[in-house]
RNA sequence: UGGGGUGUAGCCAAGUCGGUAAGGCACAGGACUUUGACUCCUGUAUGCGUAGGUUCGAGCCCUGCCACCCCAG
């Protein structure tokens, strides 16, 4: 966006030294843009701290800010008992804070994609027995896919969001590169690997340098009002947690019980439903045994859920899926890199390889627990995020 | 109705020479967390099948009864 408007900027100027007269209009745009040199940014608040102080981050580093919330889910279409309030209450607060900051805000309703390429696929991985990351699926097509379309419309050179992480140019690849938040507690690379190098070069993370608490503290002493307000949590379409109930009032399906039978062969018992059990899984199976006991895998086709010791769950090679290459443009043999099979999970070393049509190989140097179906798998080499993928595959080969 | 064994929280289970109920699982609550999980912390038997007895004191000793299991019939 950025080049080409630039580029379309220096035609349109030199059109206005050929012909003022016509262009007098479109000069005032260029002033107003380029010529003053202030950038213009749609931000994307959510109405939380880290959103509204990345705002007035921006504000203070002389850029042009366009405030912007979206609408992700109505919360009666998805069944949500009625206790909505939270998303008007967010909007409020992003729209006060741009209030007092000084720019415009607005509202986008993105719900129709939401659904499709967030909720829907979510529903449909659960019913194949696979884990989702909802939260990845919404940065990619979402919060920053569409938001990059609407960018372009209102003539925006920058989009730039909340989250914790960095992007660099390198000079030497000429690639333009995703580094982990500096707050490693905080970071959130591992949300954004699908990014491509025209979008990288065009996003900006203001909170990229900075640690939670500076953060809040600068909030704070700016007299912002959500300065205190909790870090989010859970999938936002979900609020209580009970993401299988979700599922449920939205395809009207009641999820189908079946047998849990120990991996030794012992049927141990009934289970509720597959949807509501995941690889590594430990809590709500309900069963007294000798010692805990872990899903292990699902059987689909049979409806059986497996359970076994925590041991079971140890493998270390994996087929990730389509994936998505930043710091290099392709794989063509083996590289050594450290690999996060998970969010919140610290990346372990590993070999990647291409297998070809978008599929990677991981293998890890140590057995690795609990690898499930539908996660993101994220590769990085210091800082530098080098790309990442979905979890198609888990072989046990240990 | 001859012999043997067992009966401790929802489940499994420790409990030594009687001294004032381990632990695990499950469950609940909390912490952590822009996914699902994992993990961590806290909590859960005035009572040990039941009725008596012996003891300063009994889950542990004695007696009766009940229930279940096994072997003989």
């Amino acid at each position: 966006m950025k080049r080409k408007s630039m580029k379309s900027a220096q035609s349109l100027k030199r059109n206005v030294l050929q012909n003022f007269a016509d262009c007098c209009y479109k000069v005032n745009v260029l002033q107003r843009n380029f010529v003053m040199n202030k950038p213009k940014v749609l931000m994307a608040m959510s109405g939380g701290v880290d959103s509204t102080t990345a705002a007035l981050l921006l504000q203070e580093a002389g850029y042009d800010i366009v405030g912007v919330t979206l609408k992700m889910f109505d919360a009666k279409e998805i069944g949500l008992a009625v206790q909505d309030d939270s998303s008007f209450a967010n909007v409020a607060d992003a729209a006060k804070a741009a209030a007092k900051l000084g720019f415009p805000h607005h509202v986008f309703d993105f719900c129709k994609y939401f659904r499709a390429d967030v909720i829907d696929h979510f529903i449909a991985e659960y019913e194949n027995g696979r884990t989702p990351n909802p939260c990845v699926d919404c940065n990619k097509h979402v919060k920053l896919g569409q938001l990059f379309a609407r960018a372009e419309e209102l003539g925006c050179d920058y989009i730039a969001t909340g989250h914790y992480a960095n992007v660099k140019f390198e000079e030497e690849s000429g690639r333009w590169l995703l580094l982990r938040g500096e707050d490693r507690q905080k970071d959130q690379s591992y949300m954004l690997y699908t990014l491509k190098q025209e979008q990288l070069a065009h996003i900006l993370f203001p909170l990229g340098h900075l640690r939670k608490t500076e953060i809040r503290e600068k909030a704070a002493a700016e007299g912002l009002q959500n300065a205190q307000k909790p870090d989010s949590q859970d999938i936002c379409f979900v609020p209580d947690g009970d993401y299988a109930q979700v599922i449920q009032n939205i395809t009207k399906r009641r999820p189908k019980p079946g047998q849990f039978i120990h991996l030794d062969g012992t049927v141990l018992g009934t289970h509720k439903g597959q949807v509501h059990y995941t690889i590594g899984q430990r809590k709500g199976l309900g069963i007294a045994y000798r010692y805990p006991l872990y899903v292990i895998s699902k059987d689909i086709e049979k409806n059986i859920v497996y359970l076994g010791p925590q041991e079971a769950l140890f493998a270390n090679t994996l087929i990730a899926e389509n994936c998505n290459l930043i710091s290099v443009a392709e794989l063509n043999r083996p590289l050594r890199v450290t690999a996060k099979p998970r969010y919140r999970a610290a990346d372990v070393p590993a070999v990647i390889e291409p297998l070809g049509e978008g599929r990677i190989r991981v293998t890890f140097d140590e057995p690795q627990r609990a690898l499930t179906p539908g996660q993101a798998v994220v590769f990085y080499q210091d800082e530098v995020v080098v790309g990442g993928g979905t979890i198609g595959f888990v072989q046990k080969t240990v």
